[in-house]
DNA sequence: GTGATTTTGTGAAAAAAATCACAATAGTGG
DNA sequence: CCACTATTGTGATTTTTTTCACAAAATCAC
């Protein structure tokens, strides 16, 4: 199946997720527009890149869309866990670690680090928890594929530089710094500073 | 000046990120390729949709970009305060609230929601809680723009429809579901598994 | 001051993405 | 069973976005 193009990504991502909590039998394009605001005729286009085919006038049956989006975009499939770590235990890394984001996911914390030795040890976790200087070793035996980086924005290139030559592929980045990366890996912004910024911008 | 297109948006807006942490006094479209992986032809382009004129041979000087990005894209200027709110005070929520996220920005969070009444009464902060029921009124008295929204999954729907009732203009959404929300609203969806979710598929 | 180098700004060309339009087909109501 | 409606799948068209290519201008090395 041909490679499916950047922005058709992200709709599909998002259908995704739509779907994931979606509770009756079928859906309609029309039905996604609504949900999603995108065209349902886009919409159609992006799933016929999944080679995927709903049946022509009946809508598409809601849980095998699903699939053929998670399958076509290699997204993890329900029953298998990813490895993911938190750089940064701070307030706002605290509170990733402990309040359960990923408890319907596929996604699965187990470990978590940060610089400052005092906050490795006064706070725990039903995971390890490490000095930053212990990234190299530990990211690659765990098996750790992803970071959430919620560091001080002062210290994000620097733990980006760690995580990256540690492996990671992945990082989550909530920090309002522009991570430079190898381009292998995958920046994720989602600092809620340039949320705003972009919808700022999107206001006009 | 014409109308901005929504990809060159997004570029802009990362830039402006860049460039607000930026040090030097000049910078070029190479070093700016090189941080964000844009394209430099595709980051002079954008540049020229904004007006702004570098020099030729010279590099363009980091403030001025700055200030030409944000004024055409209408970002908040660094001296203005835009006001902000939280939904939902749970672990994620209360952290957010706490962590200073907004101190270096012209975001302000003036005013925390929950439904869970304990929730507003044992939590403090600088700016005053509320419960939920009260969104409707205090949102408007207090020319309160944006949400940040930090519920449970279950009820983000829920709290999106009161959001979008108390007449909110963007809504930065820490949750996993994908909101329905009338289309003058914008919404920018940061939750983490959707992020990881996003790197895996652009992972391939 | 001169030639080599760097880097912008921008048309022109190419590629990618979105929109449109509609035939075909499954379901629905008599 | 037949007309009617809803909805998909997809070519064709249009629009948008990206890439390419290069003249013009500023700086640099000497």
């Amino acid at each position: 199946m041909m490679k499916i193009p950047e922005a058709s990504r992200r709709r599909l991502t998002l259908l995704a997720a739509l779907l994931a909590s979606f509770k009756e039998e079928k859906i309609t394009s029309i039905r996604m527009q609504k949900m999603t605001g995108f065209d349902r005729a886009l919409i159609r286009k992006d799933i016929s890149l999944l080679g995927y085919k709903g049946g022509v006038s009946n809508g598409y049956k809601a849980a095998e869309l699903l699939d053929a989006i998670r399958t076509a975009l290699s997204l993890p499939l329900p029953g298998q866990k990813r490895f993911c770590c938190i750089a940064g235990l701070g307030k706002l890394g605290a509170a990733l670690m402990q309040c359960g984001i990923f408890d319907e996911s596929p996604f699965k914390i187990v470990a978590g680090f940060d610089s400052r030795v005092n906050r490795t040890e006064v706070l725990s976790a039903d995971f390890p928890l490490y000095p930053a200087a212990k990234m190299e070793g530990v990211i690659p035996e765990s098996g750790i594929e992803f970071a959430i980086l919620a560091v001080e924005d002062e210290q994000a290139q620097l733990m980006a530089d760690r995580l990256a030559k540690s492996g990671i592929k992945g990082i989550v980045n909530f920090t309002g710094e522009v991570l430079e990366v190898p381009p292998e890996i995958v920046v994720e912004n989602v600092s809620p500073a340039l949320a705003l910024n972009n919808i700022c911008a999107q206001l006009g």
